[in-house]
DNA sequence: AAGCAGAATACTGTATACAGAACACTGTTC
DNA sequence: GAACAGTGTTCTGTATACAGTATTCTGCTT
């Protein structure tokens, strides 16, 4: 077993996404260190250092002096991340190299595992993610994979709400095997192209349902 | 005057970007959040904030335990993030309005000074960096925007370094007049073009003198 | 009863203190 | 002379303390 040594900050910084994904926190609440630190048994300071970085990422909202809370949801927030990754995920799949059959086999496996979880919130939006990091994982551009994933933590928490409100039971899965045909076929482009138009379609739809 | 409280750690922030860009902190070097508290006046927990913040942003690098150090110069990270840059900045070109006669008259003004300010490195990158916010200023996603300022940051460093050490005056300041035609045109997609080639070619340039 | 002034409280941002890990150095052993 | 163990120092990561500001509550005035 390889020891790693997380810091604090980090494992605050995944709870923390974690309780927010699964509704914990409700959208406009207020975010405070001091209970967090409690709650958790550490100190601020590691809670601090999460709560800023969530601010950067612009999953909180900070005004100076006066504390972090959830960012409510908002339209405009969705369309404009969701706009850089219609963007990005192709631009990342068109520089992977080609895809193996293991990894082939590893999506299509992933695609029906999402088929048949129907109904289960969390798995489907866990599986979902998992398929995109899959489909990805190849790109050389590390850099552009970190980022991705970084921005992916927006939709990621509308698709939640979206699924858990809106009782749709999983989001145009469809793509994710059209995709994996064009992949078998060899057409990256098409692919791309896929990719492009299924998150323009995905949000599009969940912008229809946001308050 | 807005009066405006701006946390020290933003502060520090800046003036590391700046000592940064400006070569006083020699790649590779460590950078101790003791010294920097000491030098600066100031405790080290705003200073361990921003430095964090370097860290995910990519500036510097940071193991667990060991500190920061400014991370050295690697083609690869020139590549990953100019390949980024290259997709974003023309997406951000192609969202913005219709450009106003002031906006373009600005761009020529900035385009003019370039070109005068031959030699002096910190003014061209300066220049540069305020032509390129000044483009895509009037592009409405407000996060794609933030995100291009922070990915910029990286080639920006390289740029001081090249033309600092390659003895480049300029960096094909041609292309800054190209863009502007094409806009005047009214001929969005040319300058989007222009704009994506021109990061292909500037990023293929400063690969090549990379140590 | 509504509105306001002022005190009390809570909380944020920053400073300082502490514990443990990494590194450098010295002396010892082979 | 080289390798290594032991020891001291430095530095990182985390905890706690403090100061200043925003917020809330209370009591008074109209």
């Amino acid at each position: 077993m390889p020891i790693t040594r997380v810091p604090l900050r980090e494992q605050i910084h995944s709870e923390l996404l974690d309780r927010i994904h699964s509704g914990d926190i409700p959208p406009g609440s207020r975010v405070q260190d001091t209970t967090l630190a409690r709650q958790l048994g550490v100190s601020r300071t590691p809670v601090r250092e999460a709560l800023i970085r969530l601010a950067r990422d612009g999953v909180l909202d900070s005004d100076t002096g006066r504390g972090f809370r959830l960012r409510p949801f908002a339209r405009a927030e969705l369309r404009d991340v969701g706009g850089i990754l219609a963007v990005l995920e192709p631009l990342a799949l068109g520089l992977a190299p080609d895809f193996s059959p293991e990894r082939l086999t590893g999506l299509a496996d992933l695609a029906r595992q999402l088929e048949q979880a129907r109904g289960d919130v969390a798995r489907i939006v866990e599986l979902d993610e998992a398929w995109h990091r899959s489909l990805l994982a190849d790109c050389p551009n590390r850099r552009l994979l970190e980022l991705i994933a970084t921005l992916r933590q927006v939709p990621r928490r509308y698709l939640h709400a979206y699924l858990r409100e809106a009782r749709r039971v999983s989001l145009s899965a469809l793509h994710h095997t059209r995709v994996l045909d064009a992949l078998r076929r060899g057409d990256r482009s098409a692919a791309a192209a896929l990719l492009e138009r299924r998150w323009r379609r995905g949000i599009q739809e969940m912008e229809g349902w946001i308050p």
